[in-house]
DNA sequence: ATAATTTGGTTTATAATATAAACTAGTTTA
DNA sequence: TAAACTAGTTTATATTATAAACCAAATTAT
């Protein structure tokens, strides 16, 4: 019957879902890409980014892009595991 | 590409969806078997079953089992086309 | 009989989270 | 050189989730 194990709190938020989601189909993606796909504010995106970062689930990479300043994200090993797990677990909510 | 829509934010919560997932799957409930199968407080449930209920998204019928009161809970159909909604949204995050 | 415990919840206070507003630092344009 | 824009970060606030405290009635133990 029904599994309602807990879904991992860090990615179980719209916004991080969104953005691990598009990191992980795309491999990497700029701030401003995850800001326009998203429709977030700058402030929200850069919060959520962080609490990934922090997690391990992303590589967050700050260089410039002429002279303007460039975030590029990365999901990581640990990122795209914990994503599938889950998926894995929400599947026995909507299923 | 990637289509983030918005996530029903009444769904998109681990209890609630937890309780809609129950009572999709078995039509009705009563509030002490939620109680057993969330492993979530009374008190959590009682306040998470009346948004739904606000929402319409379920029907709370207040009858006694003996002399002890007894909470029983329905989907209703907006409930399962809410859901339905939410699960096919969530699909473009997930898949 | 009555005191303590249990059942089946609800209400309310608090902790956690999400979100946006305000800000910073530098760049481009007028 | 001042105004406006880019690319973000920090911080304050609104929202949400959660549990603790509570209530009424029923059951059990003394």
């Amino acid at each position: 019957m029904k599994d309602l194990t807990p879904l991992d709190p860090l990615l179980h938020s719209q916004l991080r879902l969104g953005i691990m989601s598009l990191l992980i189909s795309l491999e990497s993606a700029e701030f401003t890409f995850i800001k326009e796909k998203t429709g977030a504010t700058a402030g929200n995106i850069s919060v959520q980014l962080d609490k990934l970062s922090t997690a391990g689930y992303i590589e967050i990479i700050k260089s410039f892009k002429g002279k303007k300043p460039l975030t590029t994200c990365k999901v990581t090993k640990v990122g795209i595991s914990a994503f599938e797990t889950y998926v894995k677990a929400l599947k026995n909510y909507i299923e």
